[in-house]
DNA sequence: TTGCCTTATATGCTCAATGCATCTAACTAA
DNA sequence: TTAGTTAGATGCATTGAGCATATAAGGCAA
């Protein structure tokens, strides 16, 4: 029987297939620390333990779709721009039954970070510990507000990992920094962004030509106000180019 | 109802669920352009058309042991290296039923492209026609070897060039290039492997400061042989630095 | 045997980008 | 008015890339 002959005969809904699932890497920034959103397991398995917002994948949903409705219903959060990550397949990453998961990620700018936080009282605003430098990777751990170590559900330790190394690989030759910032902001809040991600100090004159000469900034006349010492300019973003 | 208890409710096996499926890219370099290798679709959906060599993700095995046990089967290669590329679950990508397929890709020195092509005879090695530049995305096309556009099955199209966007954006800071290599090659070649790539002309002493400077180039002390001209030193990649 | 042709390899120059130190500007608070 | 703090600008050295060009090493033909 060749290969072919094996497909045609083959009908897939004879056979036992995977759940497929998503789940939701919501990433935001608190005190200059790269911070996740996280969910209490009540339930059998891994009760106890800390997970991504996540949920099934429905048989008339786009994945997409599926993540969008996740963000909607476990976060309060519509229309921010997710990313597909990876896809998790290993058989034994529940212990229920075959769930394959597909992660997506979301960066968040405060305001939606907060609102997230005010609309489900059962999320927690988890800091994560990145025990590698660059893009070395290997899994993270997540810290709770008071700084206790937070036992992490199935692979999401993982699937956080995965966030990291992606975003820290985007965050110099593309765009998705801004992600974090409100519509108008510092050039220092953008460096604070990148040393967050990155857990590095980065220099501040480079650091400015670099961004300004990208052409991403548009400055907006406006000053920051509120702050002991000389205001710093406030610039918008702005795609083009 | 809230979601906690909704998802306690939930019984995801009462549902019906997508298949699940794997798709691969492979990738060779033939005559300095980016080939793949494609297979004729003999039976409905898209009969006659061209697509990925693929198959279902039993079950009982991890996505990526499917993705290694189509390269197996479909192209009659172990033991190459396979990367996740993408997952694709748009509703009607198959019009039979809702099938997800996780991409993968591999880089076939071009030992293991003619191998391929030897031992599987329905196997077409296909030209890559990108019509954007650099980084901008967007559906690429195949050619025959004689030039003739292939009519692509699915969503393959929009497969191939998730391909081409993670190898053109990986290639110069990571050593995806040499996968395309023999054992030993000469520094033309690698040459010609990130023009072949990129689509471009690259500046030779530029490119050969750049690469021997990285570390990753172990000089054998042999020479190319054949040539009717000076022979080129043969280089080793080695990992590490 | 001797040029000649072709490609490999090396080198020098210029320019652009970056790291770094330092200088000036602008604001508050006392 | 002055001290303190951060924003923003500038000069200099280093690095890396683009580019032209020089030299090296092979085959080949006269």
């Amino acid at each position: 029987m060749t290969e072919v002959e094996f497909l045609a005969e083959y009908d897939p809904a004879a056979y036992e297939r995977p759940a497929l699932a998503v789940d939701l890497v919501l990433l935001g920034l608190r005190d200059g620390r790269l911070t996740a959103l996280l969910l209490k397991r009540e339930q059998f398995p891994h009760a106890g333990r800390w997970g991504l917002p996540g949920g099934f994948v429905g048989i008339d949903q786009p994945i997409d779709a599926a993540a969008l409705h996740v963000l909607s219903e476990k976060a309060g959060l519509a229309g921010m721009h997710l990313e597909q990550l990876y896809t998790f397949g290993a058989l034994d990453r529940d212990p229920r039954m075959r769930i394959v998961s597909v992660a997506y990620l979301a960066l968040l700018p405060e305001s939606a970070f907060s609102e997230a936080l005010e609309r489900s009282s059962s999320l927690l605003a988890a800091t994560i510990e990145v025990p590698w430098s660059g893009e070395a990777g290997g899994p993270v751990s997540a810290l709770s507000p008071k700084g206790e170590t937070l036992p992490l559900a199935f692979d999401h330790a993982d699937i956080l990992a995965m966030a990291i190394l992606r975003l820290r690989g985007k965050l110099d030759y593309s765009d998705v920094g801004f992600a974090f910032l409100p519509e108008q902001f510092t050039l220092r809040q953008l460096q604070d962004v990148h040393e967050a991600v990155l857990d590095t100090t980065l220099n501040k004159p480079a650091f400015r030509r670099r961004m300004l000469d990208r052409g991403w900034l548009a400055p907006t006349g406006l000053r920051e106000a509120g702050t002991s010492f000389r205001p710093a300019e406030l610039y918008r973003f702005q795609r083009s180019r």
